[in-house]
DNA sequence: ATGTCCCTATATCAATCTGATATATGTCTT
DNA sequence: AAGACATATATCAGATTGATATAGGGACAT
């Protein structure tokens, strides 16, 4: 999926900073796509261009400008023919998809070159880490002060995702404490 | 994880071609880690000039030169060495980590902007993919007939990353096929 | 028979994405 | 008073993908 298209959607649901959509993917929508500034500030760009957003600066005192992004009309439609025409290639990707790239697996199954009590601490400091990121999109309190995101979070297709996520994490946190001693002991 | 890394890391199991090492990725080790013949081939050149592996050309009638990688000594000690190095970076990654990129999640949680009969066809053929690469991961026949790397899949370490990953899909299978009707109907 | 498609097998490359870094300041903790 | 962390945008070298090229074999349909 196009980084353009990722942004729209979320603008979909109310104005943003750049900032602020980089802080809803890591945040309640954890787990589900990441990106970095250096994707999502280009195509901001690149969309203020083609007219799909407009943006107003707010002048912040002795803080960079806060460019605060809207989608348009012309947005709205562009978005909505994009993931319909698209919509059939984003079915065999993802999680649990091609595009995997889990350095967590791939360091498991070479750990025999590893030393037991490193492969335990591994697994502890797994557990831990995943149960926050279980803690970071569960989590229902305000996402950002001044941002109206909240919205993508509650509707039913973000709690249907949040929840399918939460479960696939919750089934990995089991499936290791029930089966690590195959990797130690 | 670097690609280098992971060659090296399947290399170990036994000698192979870059054409059967993404196989492997593809095939016993789906939904862990998959990399681009674009990325393979760049590495076992390196490693190959860096003596971490030595090459051995099969000459074939009307193929081209099938080209078999064997790990050196050299090798295996970087490797280990490696892994034991950065074993600690690669616990806050992977496919419940910061590296998702699952554009059907994305999809599903844009799905208000779908027709609903399109969403009931969309999440029919995700359940059917999900199996297929439930089938890819559990399958016990032999990889590629004059390869070695059956070994990786039924190493104690690869048996338990593989089930984790049947484990996942089957919960994401589940839970689809439960709360499906919150986005149609 | 001829076309279409997939398999074996290596290789390259434009377009894209990441992770690090730079810039600038406020607040909170130690 | 130093250090860490949050707000906020921006850039870029290096790495990765997905498509494409090359080249023949075998299977199956029209």
């Amino acid at each position: 999926m196009q980084t353009d298209t990722i942004c729209l959607g979320i603008l979909r649901s109310g104005p943003a900073t750049g900032y602020v959509i980089k802080g809803v993917l890591e945040g309640p929508l954890n787990q589900i796509y990441n990106l970095s500034f250096g994707s999502i500030y280009p195509a901001l760009s690149k969309l203020t261009k083609e007219k799909y957003v407009t943006v107003k600066q707010h002048a912040q005192d002795k803080k960079p400008d806060k460019k605060v992004y809207t989608i348009t009309k012309k947005g709205i439609s562009y978005f909505e023919e994009t993931l319909l025409e698209e919509s059939g290639k984003y079915v065999r990707s993802g999680n649990y998809g091609d595009q995997i790239k889990s350095e967590f697996a791939m360091l498991l199954l070479f750990s025999k070159s590893l030393p037991k009590e490193n492969i335990k601490l591994i697994l502890d400091e797994r557990i831990l880490y995943a149960q926050q990121q279980l803690n970071l999109i569960t989590y229902e309190g305000p996402i950002a002060k001044d941002s109206s995101l909240n919205a993508i979070r509650n509707s039913a297709q973000g709690q249907f995702t949040r929840g399918l996520m939460a479960e696939v994490i919750k089934t990995a946190i089991n499936y290791i404490e029930k089966n690590r001693k195959k990797l130690h002991d």
